[in-house]
DNA sequence: GTCTATATGAAGATAGAC
DNA sequence: GTCTATCTTCATATAGAC
């Protein structure tokens, strides 16, 4: 494309692969992206909502990327990869398994608002793309898998009875997970994420009674 | 209220109820909105879409409805009303505790449809809107109180632990089925939410060791 | 009650100047 | 790289005839 010299420019042009936002201003572009399919989801997100929070132009926008969906690709992508970091980074850290769930689930959350991943399940347009689609898929995947393999530790060691099935519970966690946004969301008040993660830690690691 | 005896119409004009859709064009427009609501949300619904699902034209449409807004809470209710009735009848139906959350957790479910009640959570415009919101935070909270009612009963005669807080647990049951939703359409297909449930189960009443 | 015409602005982009 | 103009279609109605 440009044999000059000076141009440094990312040789990744390839049709699959969003550009790593390497420029200032294609960076603001995915995070404004990524803002807004947080808040308002894929379809209620415009081109134009994307460039004001950006600060950038129209011509701005369509010289870095091809139009909405591949905006959307990298703000996706970009999302995707910090869940899955930070949750690697509690469950595989120190403590006992029930320990490393129990602190995963507690983590400080922006309850309110939602999971950046899980809320883009609703948007039929994202699911429809098989590109749009996959980082979703792949990361709640990944982390039932992840999970399943905390609780299988835990079993093996005795912390969890042997009727726990490490599958089976990790998609309850998630699932309590994605769910208390929802019962959150709805009654516009945290308490009832925080009661349904109490309610099943109490379930997994019930009070002893000696 | 109808002093002529040749109109049977309903003196239903107040402005905050939604009027029963008792003509038959009406009655096809609500049922037409609340599919595309449950498919596609609130943003991803516009009133050709509907019209056109209805089969009715413009005009008709906005003689029966002030406009997208009204049309939409009288589907919601209507969708409201309805699941909450099934769970009533599910939860006061016959059987222990136990039995009857275990019979509404594992009732038949359109699950790769998702929620058509928890999926407005994720759609900003229906949660800025009071009036569209009420019911979806009514419906999602009468469920937890049920559930926890319920709960409650099988604490007191011994079927659950007295650890088991009613409350809590009902929020992570309703979690868990909203979660489980989430975690089905992720993946597109229905076992991670027949998982998460049976995690749940498992969990809730563990299987005897005599 | 239903239909057709008309209207305003947004969505989502392309073209080409600078 | 960024900006402005232009374009087509859709969203969401309103007006008024039938």
């Amino acid at each position: 494309m440009t044999p000059s010299p000076d141009t440094p420019a990312p040789a990744n042009t390839s049709a699959n692969a969003p550009r790593p936002a390497t420029n200032p201003t294609a960076d603001r572009l995915v995070e404004a992206t990524r803002d807004l399919l947080w808040e308002r989801g894929y379809t209620g997100t415009s081109p134009k909502a994307i460039q004001q929070r950006a600060g950038a132009g129209q011509g701005s926008m369509y010289h870095h990327f091809a139009g909405k969906p591949e905006l959307a690709l990298a703000a996706i992508t970009r999302t995707a990869g910090e869940l899955r970091g930070l949750a690697e980074e509690l469950l595989s850290g120190p403590g006992t398994a029930v320990e490393r769930v129990t602190g995963y689930l507690r983590r400080e959350r922006d309850v309110l608002r939602g999971c950046p991943i899980g809320r883009l399940t609703q948007d039929p347009d994202v699911m429809a793309d098989p590109v749009l689609r996959a980082p979703v898929e792949e990361t709640l995947g990944w982390l039932r898998g992840r999970l399943a393999e905390v609780l299988a530790e835990g079993r093996a060691n005795g912390e969890l009875p042997p009727s726990v099935d490490p599958s089976g519970t990790a998609a309850t966690v998630v699932a309590v997970l994605q769910g208390g946004y929802v019962l959150a969301r709805a009654a516009g008040d945290t308490a009832p994420f925080d009661q349904a993660i109490t309610g099943l830690l109490t379930l997994l690691a019930p009070p002893q009674q000696p």
